[in-house]
DNA sequence: TTCCAACTGTACACCGCGTACAGGTTATCG
DNA sequence: CGATAACCTGTACGCGGTGTACAGTTGGAA
Protein backbone atom coordinates (compact mmCIF):
# COMPACT_ATOMS: atom_id res chain seq x y z
CA UNK A 1 0.00 0.00 0.00
CA UNK A 2 0.81 3.81 -0.36
CA UNK A 3 3.23 2.37 -3.56
CA UNK A 4 0.82 4.59 -5.87
CA UNK A 5 1.12 8.03 -4.22
CA UNK A 6 4.83 7.77 -4.55
CA UNK A 7 4.65 7.74 -8.23
CA UNK A 8 5.35 11.36 -10.14
CA UNK A 9 2.87 10.76 -12.18
CA UNK A 10 -0.06 10.02 -9.06
CA UNK A 11 -2.16 13.00 -8.76
CA UNK A 12 -2.88 14.50 -5.65
CA UNK A 13 -5.89 14.11 -3.53
CA UNK A 14 -7.41 17.82 -1.80
CA UNK A 15 -8.87 16.10 0.76
CA UNK A 16 -12.87 17.03 -0.71
CA UNK A 17 -14.92 15.06 -3.00
CA UNK A 18 -14.75 11.30 -2.96
CA UNK A 19 -11.99 9.74 -1.60
CA UNK A 20 -9.93 7.30 -4.36
CA UNK A 21 -11.01 3.70 -4.39
CA UNK A 22 -8.74 1.52 -2.37
CA UNK A 23 -10.32 -2.00 -3.55
CA UNK A 24 -10.15 -0.44 -7.45
CA UNK A 25 -6.84 -0.18 -6.89
CA UNK A 26 -6.09 -3.32 -5.23
CA UNK A 27 -8.29 -5.20 -8.10
CA UNK A 28 -6.09 -3.54 -10.88
CA UNK A 29 -2.91 -5.21 -9.65
CA UNK A 30 -4.11 -7.89 -9.25
CA UNK A 31 -6.24 -8.63 -11.97
CA UNK A 32 -2.81 -7.16 -14.28
CA UNK A 33 -0.94 -10.03 -12.15
CA UNK A 34 -3.25 -12.66 -12.83
CA UNK A 35 -2.90 -11.79 -17.06
CA UNK A 36 0.84 -11.44 -16.81
CA UNK A 37 1.50 -15.34 -15.38
CA UNK A 38 -0.72 -16.21 -18.24
CA UNK A 39 0.20 -13.53 -21.40
CA UNK A 40 3.12 -11.52 -21.91
CA UNK A 41 3.20 -8.27 -21.48
CA UNK A 42 2.90 -7.11 -24.96
CA UNK A 43 -0.16 -9.51 -25.25
CA UNK A 44 -1.88 -7.74 -22.55
CA UNK A 45 -4.43 -5.13 -22.97
CA UNK A 46 -5.67 -2.33 -21.04
CA UNK A 47 -9.11 -3.50 -21.83
CA UNK A 48 -8.16 -6.70 -20.38
CA UNK A 49 -7.22 -5.50 -17.15
CA UNK A 50 -9.90 -3.22 -16.69
CA UNK A 51 -12.84 -5.79 -17.50
CA UNK A 52 -10.86 -8.55 -15.55
CA UNK A 53 -10.55 -6.22 -12.91
CA UNK A 54 -13.75 -5.26 -13.30
CA UNK A 55 -12.91 -1.27 -13.27
CA UNK A 56 -13.43 0.92 -16.15
CA UNK A 57 -10.91 1.55 -18.72
CA UNK A 58 -11.21 5.17 -17.72
CA UNK A 59 -10.05 4.37 -13.89
CA UNK A 60 -6.76 3.20 -15.18
CA UNK A 61 -5.59 5.69 -17.15
CA UNK A 62 -6.53 8.17 -14.54
CA UNK A 63 -4.33 6.67 -12.10
CA UNK A 64 -1.46 5.08 -14.18
CA UNK A 65 0.23 6.33 -17.85
CA UNK A 66 -0.09 3.53 -19.80
CA UNK A 67 -0.17 -0.32 -19.37
CA UNK A 68 3.24 -0.82 -19.11
CA UNK A 69 3.78 1.21 -15.82
CA UNK A 70 0.60 -0.72 -14.29
CA UNK A 71 2.62 -4.06 -14.65
CA UNK A 72 5.75 -2.95 -13.34
CA UNK A 73 3.86 -1.41 -10.45
CA UNK A 74 2.05 -4.93 -10.04
CA UNK A 75 5.30 -6.75 -10.34
CA UNK A 76 6.87 -4.64 -7.15
CA UNK A 77 4.02 -5.02 -4.95
CA UNK A 78 4.00 -9.17 -5.41
CA UNK A 79 7.94 -9.30 -5.62
CA UNK A 80 9.09 -8.19 -2.26
CA UNK A 81 11.12 -11.05 -0.85
CA UNK A 82 10.81 -13.55 -3.86
CA UNK A 83 14.02 -14.10 -4.30
CA UNK A 84 16.61 -15.49 -1.11
CA UNK A 85 19.36 -13.15 0.01
CA UNK A 86 21.13 -16.04 1.13
CA UNK A 87 24.33 -15.39 4.22
CA UNK A 88 25.78 -18.79 4.71
CA UNK A 89 28.78 -17.41 5.89
CA UNK A 90 30.69 -17.87 2.78
CA UNK A 91 30.85 -14.96 -0.24
CA UNK A 92 31.29 -17.74 -2.57
CA UNK A 93 27.87 -20.08 -1.44
CA UNK A 94 25.93 -16.54 -1.08
CA UNK A 95 26.35 -15.85 -4.89
CA UNK A 96 25.81 -19.11 -5.82
CA UNK A 97 22.91 -19.52 -4.00
CA UNK A 98 21.28 -16.12 -5.19
CA UNK A 99 22.02 -16.40 -8.87
CA UNK A 100 20.64 -19.99 -8.88
CA UNK A 101 17.73 -18.60 -7.09
CA UNK A 102 17.22 -15.63 -9.09
CA UNK A 103 17.61 -17.57 -12.64
CA UNK A 104 14.94 -20.06 -11.38
CA UNK A 105 12.57 -17.14 -11.19
CA UNK A 106 13.38 -15.67 -14.10
CA UNK A 107 12.59 -18.77 -16.29
CA UNK A 108 8.96 -18.19 -14.12
CA UNK A 109 6.23 -16.70 -16.33
CA UNK A 110 6.06 -13.94 -13.54
CA UNK A 111 10.16 -13.72 -13.86
CA UNK A 112 9.69 -13.02 -17.46
CA UNK A 113 8.44 -9.88 -17.02
CA UNK A 114 12.08 -8.81 -16.09
CA UNK A 115 13.16 -9.51 -19.73
CA UNK A 116 10.11 -7.62 -20.28
CA UNK A 117 10.45 -4.63 -18.77
CA UNK A 118 13.85 -4.42 -19.70
CA UNK A 119 12.31 -4.60 -23.70
CA UNK A 120 9.92 -1.90 -23.47
CA UNK A 121 12.12 -0.26 -21.91
CA UNK A 122 14.58 -0.16 -25.00
CA UNK A 123 11.96 2.07 -26.86
CA UNK A 124 10.62 3.91 -23.97
CA UNK A 125 13.51 5.58 -21.32
CA UNK A 126 10.89 6.40 -18.58
CA UNK A 127 9.76 3.02 -18.16
CA UNK A 128 13.85 2.06 -18.32
CA UNK A 129 14.32 4.50 -15.58
CA UNK A 130 11.46 3.51 -13.24
CA UNK A 131 12.29 -0.18 -13.57
CA UNK A 132 16.22 0.66 -12.00
CA UNK A 133 15.40 3.30 -9.46
CA UNK A 134 12.58 1.01 -8.05
CA UNK A 135 13.63 -2.35 -8.85
CA UNK A 136 17.16 -2.97 -10.43
CA UNK A 137 19.01 -0.66 -7.73
CA UNK A 138 17.08 -1.90 -4.65
CA UNK A 139 18.16 -5.98 -5.98
CA UNK A 140 21.70 -4.41 -6.40
CA UNK A 141 22.15 -2.98 -2.76
CA UNK A 142 21.20 -5.90 -1.11
CA UNK A 143 23.56 -8.02 -3.19
CA UNK A 144 26.36 -5.33 -2.65
CA UNK A 145 25.54 -6.53 1.21
CA UNK A 146 27.09 -9.80 0.39
CA UNK A 147 30.06 -8.11 -1.57
CA UNK A 148 31.00 -6.25 1.97
CA UNK A 149 30.77 -9.42 3.57
CA UNK A 150 32.95 -11.45 1.13
CA UNK A 151 35.60 -8.15 1.08
CA UNK A 152 35.72 -7.78 4.72
CA UNK A 153 35.94 -11.67 5.38
CA UNK A 154 38.71 -11.75 3.27
CA UNK A 155 37.03 -13.40 0.43
CA UNK A 156 36.86 -11.46 -2.37
CA UNK A 157 39.58 -8.85 -3.36
CA UNK A 158 39.18 -5.22 -2.27
CA UNK A 159 40.26 -3.35 -5.23
CA UNK A 160 37.82 -4.72 -7.37
CA UNK A 161 34.85 -1.77 -7.81
CA UNK A 162 31.88 -3.60 -6.50
CA UNK A 163 29.78 -2.61 -9.82
CA UNK A 164 32.09 -4.63 -11.68
CA UNK A 165 32.16 -7.57 -9.19
CA UNK A 166 27.70 -7.45 -9.32
CA UNK A 167 27.62 -7.11 -13.55
CA UNK A 168 29.94 -9.85 -13.26
CA UNK A 169 28.15 -12.33 -11.90
CA UNK A 170 24.42 -11.44 -12.75
CA UNK A 171 24.81 -10.23 -16.28
CA UNK A 172 25.82 -13.27 -17.69
CA UNK A 173 22.66 -15.38 -16.82
CA UNK A 174 20.75 -12.37 -17.77
CA UNK A 175 22.30 -12.09 -21.32
CA UNK A 176 21.31 -15.81 -21.39
CA UNK A 177 18.34 -15.13 -20.21
CA UNK A 178 17.49 -12.42 -23.05
CA UNK A 179 18.46 -14.06 -25.79
CA UNK A 180 18.09 -17.65 -25.23
CA UNK A 181 21.49 -18.90 -26.44
CA UNK A 182 22.38 -20.38 -22.92
CA UNK A 183 21.73 -23.02 -20.79
CA UNK A 184 19.93 -21.68 -17.17
CA UNK A 185 20.26 -24.49 -15.69
CA UNK A 186 21.36 -24.92 -11.88
CA UNK A 187 24.42 -26.19 -12.77
CA UNK A 188 25.38 -23.11 -15.10
CA UNK A 189 24.93 -20.66 -11.80
CA UNK A 190 27.48 -22.62 -9.66
CA UNK A 191 29.86 -22.91 -12.79
CA UNK A 192 29.84 -19.04 -13.38
CA UNK A 193 29.96 -17.90 -9.54
CA UNK A 194 32.90 -20.45 -9.33
CA UNK A 195 35.14 -19.08 -12.60
CA UNK A 196 34.26 -15.26 -11.74
CA UNK A 197 35.88 -16.15 -8.17
CA UNK A 198 38.54 -18.06 -9.79
CA UNK A 199 39.20 -16.28 -12.65
CA UNK A 200 39.71 -17.57 -15.99
CA UNK A 201 43.65 -16.88 -16.65
CA UNK A 202 45.88 -19.19 -15.44
CA UNK A 203 47.63 -18.86 -12.05
CA UNK A 204 51.04 -19.31 -13.81
CA UNK A 205 50.01 -16.46 -16.51
CA UNK A 206 50.40 -13.22 -15.19
CA UNK A 207 49.81 -10.52 -17.56
CA UNK A 208 46.13 -10.16 -16.56
CA UNK A 209 46.44 -7.13 -13.48
CA UNK A 210 43.21 -5.96 -12.20
CA UNK A 211 43.88 -1.81 -12.44
CA UNK A 212 42.72 -0.18 -9.52
CA UNK A 213 39.45 1.38 -10.82
CA UNK A 214 38.35 4.84 -11.07
CA UNK A 215 35.43 5.33 -8.68
CA UNK A 216 32.41 6.15 -10.89
CA UNK A 217 28.46 6.84 -9.93
CA UNK A 218 27.90 6.48 -6.49
CA UNK A 219 24.62 5.63 -5.45
CA UNK A 220 23.50 6.92 -2.19
CA UNK B 1 24.01 -10.49 -51.84
CA UNK B 2 21.96 -13.57 -51.90
CA UNK B 3 21.17 -12.98 -48.70
CA UNK B 4 16.92 -13.02 -48.57
CA UNK B 5 16.78 -15.96 -50.82
CA UNK B 6 18.36 -17.88 -47.70
CA UNK B 7 15.41 -16.92 -45.49
CA UNK B 8 12.73 -19.84 -45.10
CA UNK B 9 10.05 -16.90 -45.74
CA UNK B 10 11.37 -15.96 -48.98
CA UNK B 11 9.24 -17.32 -51.91
CA UNK B 12 11.16 -19.52 -54.55
CA UNK B 13 11.30 -17.81 -57.99
CA UNK B 14 9.92 -20.20 -60.87
CA UNK B 15 12.06 -18.89 -63.44
CA UNK B 16 8.96 -18.07 -65.04
CA UNK B 17 7.84 -14.38 -65.81
CA UNK B 18 9.23 -11.06 -64.14
CA UNK B 19 12.05 -11.26 -62.04
CA UNK B 20 12.88 -9.62 -58.89
CA UNK B 21 13.58 -6.69 -58.42
CA UNK B 22 17.60 -6.58 -57.42
CA UNK B 23 17.30 -2.67 -56.67
CA UNK B 24 13.90 -2.47 -54.94
CA UNK B 25 15.57 -4.94 -52.19
CA UNK B 26 18.42 -3.10 -52.24
CA UNK B 27 16.39 0.49 -51.78
CA UNK B 28 14.80 -1.06 -48.86
CA UNK B 29 17.38 -2.19 -47.08
CA UNK B 30 18.96 1.06 -47.68
CA UNK B 31 15.99 3.13 -46.75
CA UNK B 32 15.71 0.69 -44.02
CA UNK B 33 18.81 1.44 -42.65
CA UNK B 34 18.74 5.21 -42.78
CA UNK B 35 15.80 5.19 -41.10
CA UNK B 36 17.28 3.03 -38.25
CA UNK B 37 20.49 5.19 -37.66
CA UNK B 38 17.68 7.84 -36.99
CA UNK B 39 14.76 6.53 -34.87
CA UNK B 40 14.23 3.55 -33.04
CA UNK B 41 12.67 0.17 -34.29
CA UNK B 42 9.52 0.58 -32.86
CA UNK B 43 9.04 4.04 -34.28
CA UNK B 44 9.40 3.12 -37.81
CA UNK B 45 6.76 1.89 -39.66
CA UNK B 46 6.65 -0.41 -42.37
CA UNK B 47 4.94 2.68 -44.81
CA UNK B 48 8.07 4.99 -44.27
CA UNK B 49 10.04 2.45 -45.21
CA UNK B 50 8.20 1.93 -48.18
CA UNK B 51 7.78 5.60 -49.09
CA UNK B 52 11.73 6.55 -48.51
CA UNK B 53 12.86 3.39 -50.66
CA UNK B 54 10.09 4.46 -53.36
CA UNK B 55 8.82 1.10 -52.84
CA UNK B 56 5.21 -0.19 -52.81
CA UNK B 57 4.36 -1.57 -49.48
CA UNK B 58 2.97 -4.78 -50.82
CA UNK B 59 6.17 -5.13 -52.52
CA UNK B 60 7.90 -5.06 -48.74
CA UNK B 61 5.40 -7.71 -47.73
CA UNK B 62 6.07 -9.82 -50.52
CA UNK B 63 9.36 -10.49 -49.50
CA UNK B 64 9.62 -10.33 -45.49
CA UNK B 65 7.32 -11.37 -43.08
CA UNK B 66 7.51 -8.08 -40.91
CA UNK B 67 9.31 -4.92 -40.14
CA UNK B 68 11.35 -6.22 -37.56
CA UNK B 69 12.67 -8.84 -40.14
CA UNK B 70 13.45 -6.24 -42.66
CA UNK B 71 15.68 -4.48 -40.14
CA UNK B 72 17.40 -7.60 -38.78
CA UNK B 73 17.83 -8.14 -42.81
CA UNK B 74 19.27 -4.88 -43.05
CA UNK B 75 21.23 -4.79 -40.04
CA UNK B 76 23.25 -7.64 -41.02
CA UNK B 77 24.11 -6.74 -44.37
CA UNK B 78 25.96 -3.50 -42.77
CA UNK B 79 27.33 -5.26 -40.07
CA UNK B 80 29.77 -7.08 -41.90
CA UNK B 81 33.30 -6.71 -40.23
CA UNK B 82 32.57 -3.28 -38.66
CA UNK B 83 33.73 -5.20 -35.33
CA UNK B 84 37.88 -6.19 -34.90
CA UNK B 85 38.23 -9.50 -34.45
CA UNK B 86 41.87 -8.79 -32.94
CA UNK B 87 44.94 -11.43 -33.07
CA UNK B 88 47.60 -9.36 -30.81
CA UNK B 89 49.41 -12.46 -29.18
CA UNK B 90 47.76 -12.01 -26.39
CA UNK B 91 43.99 -13.29 -25.07
CA UNK B 92 43.59 -10.67 -22.44
CA UNK B 93 44.53 -7.78 -25.48
CA UNK B 94 42.33 -9.43 -27.51
CA UNK B 95 39.20 -9.52 -25.59
CA UNK B 96 39.49 -6.22 -24.30
CA UNK B 97 39.61 -4.72 -27.62
CA UNK B 98 37.10 -6.50 -28.94
CA UNK B 99 35.15 -5.67 -25.88
CA UNK B 100 35.99 -1.86 -26.12
CA UNK B 101 35.31 -2.12 -29.92
CA UNK B 102 32.02 -3.85 -29.67
CA UNK B 103 30.37 -1.69 -26.31
CA UNK B 104 31.40 1.70 -28.47
CA UNK B 105 29.74 0.45 -31.38
CA UNK B 106 26.62 -0.72 -29.23
CA UNK B 107 26.35 2.88 -27.97
CA UNK B 108 26.45 3.85 -31.63
CA UNK B 109 22.94 4.71 -33.23
CA UNK B 110 23.07 1.50 -35.53
CA UNK B 111 24.52 -0.72 -32.58
CA UNK B 112 21.47 -0.21 -30.31
CA UNK B 113 19.72 -2.23 -32.49
CA UNK B 114 21.54 -4.85 -30.73
CA UNK B 115 19.24 -3.80 -27.96
CA UNK B 116 16.17 -3.60 -29.67
CA UNK B 117 16.37 -6.71 -31.62
CA UNK B 118 17.08 -8.69 -28.35
CA UNK B 119 13.53 -6.49 -26.80
CA UNK B 120 11.43 -7.17 -29.79
CA UNK B 121 12.92 -10.98 -29.28
CA UNK B 122 10.70 -11.04 -25.91
CA UNK B 123 7.24 -11.17 -27.18
CA UNK B 124 8.12 -12.48 -30.42
CA UNK B 125 10.54 -15.91 -30.48
CA UNK B 126 10.85 -16.33 -34.07
CA UNK B 127 13.34 -13.02 -34.13
CA UNK B 128 14.58 -13.97 -31.30
CA UNK B 129 15.80 -17.50 -33.01
CA UNK B 130 16.48 -15.72 -35.77
CA UNK B 131 18.76 -12.93 -34.43
CA UNK B 132 20.56 -15.48 -32.64
CA UNK B 133 21.41 -17.98 -35.70
CA UNK B 134 22.14 -15.58 -38.05
CA UNK B 135 24.27 -13.34 -35.52
CA UNK B 136 24.56 -13.79 -32.60
CA UNK B 137 26.16 -17.37 -33.15
CA UNK B 138 28.57 -15.72 -35.71
CA UNK B 139 29.97 -13.31 -33.30
CA UNK B 140 31.01 -15.69 -30.90
CA UNK B 141 32.28 -18.31 -32.80
CA UNK B 142 34.48 -15.68 -33.89
CA UNK B 143 35.25 -15.02 -30.28
CA UNK B 144 35.22 -18.31 -29.43
CA UNK B 145 39.05 -18.34 -31.97
CA UNK B 146 40.38 -15.90 -29.50
CA UNK B 147 39.33 -18.34 -26.62
CA UNK B 148 41.06 -21.09 -28.23
CA UNK B 149 44.01 -19.25 -28.92
CA UNK B 150 44.46 -18.09 -25.12
CA UNK B 151 43.99 -21.87 -24.33
CA UNK B 152 46.19 -23.25 -26.50
CA UNK B 153 48.72 -20.48 -25.11
CA UNK B 154 48.46 -21.65 -21.62
CA UNK B 155 46.91 -18.03 -20.81
CA UNK B 156 43.27 -19.57 -20.14
CA UNK B 157 41.82 -21.99 -17.74
CA UNK B 158 40.62 -25.08 -20.40
CA UNK B 159 38.75 -26.77 -17.75
CA UNK B 160 36.29 -23.81 -17.90
CA UNK B 161 33.39 -23.85 -20.98
CA UNK B 162 34.40 -21.80 -23.77
CA UNK B 163 30.73 -20.55 -23.78
CA UNK B 164 30.58 -19.35 -20.18
CA UNK B 165 34.00 -17.69 -21.01
CA UNK B 166 32.28 -16.07 -23.98
CA UNK B 167 29.26 -14.90 -21.47
CA UNK B 168 31.50 -13.63 -18.33
CA UNK B 169 33.29 -11.17 -20.78
CA UNK B 170 30.56 -10.13 -22.81
CA UNK B 171 27.34 -10.54 -20.63
CA UNK B 172 28.21 -7.73 -18.18
CA UNK B 173 28.77 -5.04 -21.03
CA UNK B 174 25.30 -6.26 -22.61
CA UNK B 175 23.66 -6.05 -19.25
CA UNK B 176 24.37 -2.57 -18.97
CA UNK B 177 23.86 -1.40 -22.45
CA UNK B 178 20.40 -2.85 -21.79
CA UNK B 179 19.51 -1.24 -18.42
CA UNK B 180 21.45 1.81 -18.72
CA UNK B 181 22.71 1.21 -14.83
CA UNK B 182 26.01 1.20 -15.51
CA UNK B 183 29.24 2.85 -17.19
CA UNK B 184 29.75 1.89 -20.76
CA UNK B 185 33.32 3.97 -20.88
CA UNK B 186 36.50 2.79 -23.15
CA UNK B 187 38.43 1.66 -19.32
CA UNK B 188 35.40 -0.47 -18.25
CA UNK B 189 36.25 -2.53 -20.69
CA UNK B 190 39.62 -3.49 -19.62
CA UNK B 191 38.72 -3.27 -16.00
CA UNK B 192 35.95 -6.37 -16.63
CA UNK B 193 38.36 -8.27 -19.06
CA UNK B 194 40.56 -8.00 -16.31
CA UNK B 195 38.77 -9.32 -13.62
CA UNK B 196 37.41 -12.06 -15.41
CA UNK B 197 40.96 -13.17 -16.14
CA UNK B 198 42.16 -12.82 -12.37
CA UNK B 199 38.75 -13.50 -10.92
CA UNK B 200 37.48 -11.63 -8.01
CA UNK B 201 38.50 -14.18 -5.60
CA UNK B 202 41.59 -13.53 -3.31
CA UNK B 203 44.37 -15.59 -4.23
CA UNK B 204 44.68 -16.71 -0.69
CA UNK B 205 41.32 -18.12 0.05
CA UNK B 206 40.72 -20.99 -1.84
CA UNK B 207 37.06 -22.33 -1.42
CA UNK B 208 35.86 -21.22 -5.08
CA UNK B 209 37.46 -24.35 -6.92
CA UNK B 210 36.25 -24.41 -10.75
CA UNK B 211 34.55 -27.81 -11.08
CA UNK B 212 34.58 -29.35 -14.33
CA UNK B 213 31.21 -28.33 -16.36
CA UNK B 214 28.95 -31.27 -18.04
CA UNK B 215 29.28 -30.47 -21.67
CA UNK B 216 26.14 -28.85 -22.41
CA UNK B 217 24.79 -28.08 -26.17
CA UNK B 218 26.99 -28.22 -29.08
CA UNK B 219 26.79 -26.20 -31.56
CA UNK B 220 27.97 -27.33 -34.77
C1' DT C 1 -27.06 19.74 2.10
C1' DT C 2 -23.64 21.08 -0.89
C1' DC C 3 -19.91 20.30 -3.55
C1' DC C 4 -16.06 18.13 -5.53
C1' DA C 5 -13.62 14.49 -7.16
C1' DA C 6 -13.57 9.85 -8.01
C1' DC C 7 -16.02 6.31 -10.54
C1' DT C 8 -18.78 4.17 -14.84
C1' DG C 9 -19.84 3.42 -19.70
C1' DT C 10 -19.88 4.52 -24.33
C1' DA C 11 -18.08 6.58 -28.13
C1' DC C 12 -14.45 7.96 -30.87
C1' DA C 13 -10.22 9.72 -33.23
C1' DC C 14 -5.81 7.96 -34.21
C1' DC C 15 -2.40 4.96 -35.81
C1' DG C 16 0.04 1.02 -37.45
C1' DC C 17 -0.44 -3.66 -39.28
C1' DG C 18 -1.23 -6.70 -42.79
C1' DT C 19 -4.35 -8.01 -46.78
C1' DA C 20 -7.27 -7.48 -50.88
C1' DC C 21 -7.95 -6.06 -55.24
C1' DA C 22 -7.34 -3.99 -59.63
C1' DG C 23 -4.33 -2.55 -62.49
C1' DG C 24 0.46 -2.16 -65.08
C1' DT C 25 5.18 -4.30 -66.32
C1' DT C 26 8.73 -7.63 -67.75
C1' DA C 27 10.44 -11.88 -68.26
C1' DT C 28 10.13 -16.90 -70.34
C1' DC C 29 7.85 -20.42 -73.11
C1' DG C 30 5.47 -22.35 -77.03
C1' DC D 1 4.32 -13.03 -81.59
C1' DG D 2 1.08 -14.04 -78.28
C1' DA D 3 0.20 -16.34 -73.97
C1' DT D 4 1.39 -16.90 -69.42
C1' DA D 5 3.32 -16.18 -65.00
C1' DA D 6 5.25 -13.64 -61.63
C1' DC D 7 6.70 -9.46 -60.43
C1' DC D 8 5.54 -4.50 -59.45
C1' DT D 9 2.21 -0.26 -58.07
C1' DG D 10 -1.51 2.25 -55.74
C1' DT D 11 -5.46 2.57 -53.12
C1' DA D 12 -8.61 0.96 -49.99
C1' DC D 13 -9.88 -1.38 -46.02
C1' DG D 14 -10.66 -4.35 -41.83
C1' DC D 15 -8.65 -5.12 -37.46
C1' DG D 16 -7.07 -4.16 -33.00
C1' DG D 17 -5.05 -1.39 -29.39
C1' DT D 18 -4.23 3.34 -27.51
C1' DG D 19 -5.60 7.07 -25.06
C1' DT D 20 -9.25 10.82 -24.65
C1' DA D 21 -13.86 13.04 -24.43
C1' DC D 22 -18.07 13.40 -22.51
C1' DA D 23 -22.16 12.67 -19.92
C1' DG D 24 -23.85 10.71 -16.04
C1' DT D 25 -23.57 8.51 -11.25
C1' DT D 26 -21.74 7.80 -6.52
C1' DG D 27 -19.74 8.85 -2.14
C1' DG D 28 -17.22 11.38 1.39
C1' DA D 29 -15.86 15.75 3.50
C1' DA D 30 -17.09 20.42 4.73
Amino acid sequence: MGQITEFPFAPANKCRGRQRSVEAEASVLKATLYLLERKSLREITTEAIAQRAGVSKTTIYKWWPNKNLVALDAYLSSMTARVVMPDTGSAFKDFTLQLRSVTSFYKSPLGRLFGQFIAEGQSDPAILSLFRERFLYARRDAARVMWQRGVMRGEIRKEIDSEIVLDLIYGPMIFRLLTGHGSLAEDDSEAMVAAVFAGIGLPGYKEAKVPTPRRRQKKS
